[in-house]
DNA sequence: ACGAAGCTGTGAAACATGTAACAGCGTTTT
DNA sequence: AAAACGCTGTTACATGTTTCACAGCTTCGT
């Protein structure tokens, strides 16, 4: 299961929060911090709703999870809005992301990173290739994978990414459950067999291309009704 | 619409199949290869199931959209399943892909496709940056990208990659558009405004990891029920 | 001061997806 | 040779997600 439905959830409160609506509060905040900067002050649903390409409704309804009540006049305020669902998103502290793999991806990794994303960040690198082991890397020290179990616990790591050859992936990610990880990011084109309380997640590139490669293809790849 | 939860669908003689299916039958081939490759002559649907993180239910039920049926004593003939799915999902000829942008992620794009994929091909590359412009890379000749116009015409490509900054994304994908792209996979952190026979899928690092984060945190990110 | 307009929040209906249950059929077993 | 088994394909059911529809509120215009 969950290739792309959604069946883990997270309680908060009373309620249970699906994936999707955790993505699309993300995306929210994220556009909201975008026309913040940009100094808008109020932003109504519908607009918000297109920059995210959801209906209306939908964000309404995903706000619902979040406690804050718009304006029928002004719609929302724009910080207050993104501070809500920052409260409902956010860790209470920067969270630590280990990186393993420091190949081509990786280093696309560091640099995306490089930046933005203060409240997680990455501050151990591995790999099992002794050239690239015990040095700094944009200011991260990086360490063979044999350490993994060490570094983690002594960093209080429990967010990973996994940027490493498909072969390599699965005993990866077996040294990082036994290093305590609690949740996964994986890039290599291999379904990982992990203890069900891992939370693992799929960017699965060779998938995605084959995917966008079928839909490319005529007669017909209809959006369904919606979409004026 | 559109951000996990499918509304793209492609008719196939009279049924339509959603994004979902798509997506796992694609898995479930790549996980036939690889069977075929040991030497696995038959394979029940338990099994696949398991490999692909999926019920023996579901696994099943995709496959009633492939036009093939499992002996109930042998199960799923390897080859043969596989081949089957191929007809459903391959194009009938080698299609031609373009990649926009040739930073970090961009060349980790290259090396991911060196020796596989042989039906999908990245025969042209786009950048804006003069100095990696007019040159080969893996054997790939890259071009400007206002250029991008006549040489996806010339070569038929109708399905391109971004790996460009958030900021120049929709400004490439506009540029696509006009040159007559029918698909994109898009790894820019924004979301591509785009007419709606185009179709588009976000591969959005900084969303999955905010999610990853998020879902790592306790109490309780439990998968619900199934799962032993 | 009152009505119209336009937005929000939310209950209820529609839809899509995944899960369970079962009928059918070769093969093996008694 | 008949019964039992274990798997497949498929139909019926349950769950989860999105859309629809409307009541309530706050401002604006007359």
């Amino acid at each position: 299961m969950a290739i792309k439905g959604t069946q883990t959830r997270r309680k908060l409160g009373k309620k249970t929060v699906s994936e999707l609506v955790v993505v699309r509060l993300i995306l929210y905040r994220r556009i909201l911090r975008d026309l913040a900067f940009s100094g808008t002050r109020y932003v109504f649903s519908h607009q918000l709703a297109a920059s995210a390409d959801v209906t209306p409704e939908q964000l309404r309804r995903d706000l619902m999870n979040v406690r804050y009540e718009g304006s029928p006049t002004r719609g929302y305020e724009v910080v207050v809005l993104e501070e809500r669902i920052g409260a409902f998103l956010d860790p209470p502290t920067t969270q630590a992301v280990a990186l393993v793999g420091v190949g081509n991806l990786g280093r696309a990794l560091f640099a995306y990173f490089l930046g933005r994303r203060p409240l997680l960040q990455i501050v151990a690198a591995f790999d099992i290739d002794p050239a690239k082991v015990d040095r700094l890397l944009n200011g991260c020290p990086s360490y063979h994978i044999s350490e993994a179990g060490t570094v983690m616990r002594d960093k209080g790591i429990y967010v990973a990414m996994i940027a490493v050859p498909a072969a390599a992936a699965q005993s990866v990610a077996d040294t990082l459950v036994e290093a305590g990880v609690r949740s996964l990011l994986n890039f290599a084109d291999v379904r990982l067999r992990l203890p069900p309380d891992v939370y693992v997640e799929h960017i699965d590139i060779g998938i995605t291309l084959e995917k966008v490669a079928f839909f490319a293809r005529r007669p017909a790849a209809t959006k369904v009704p919606g979409s004026p």
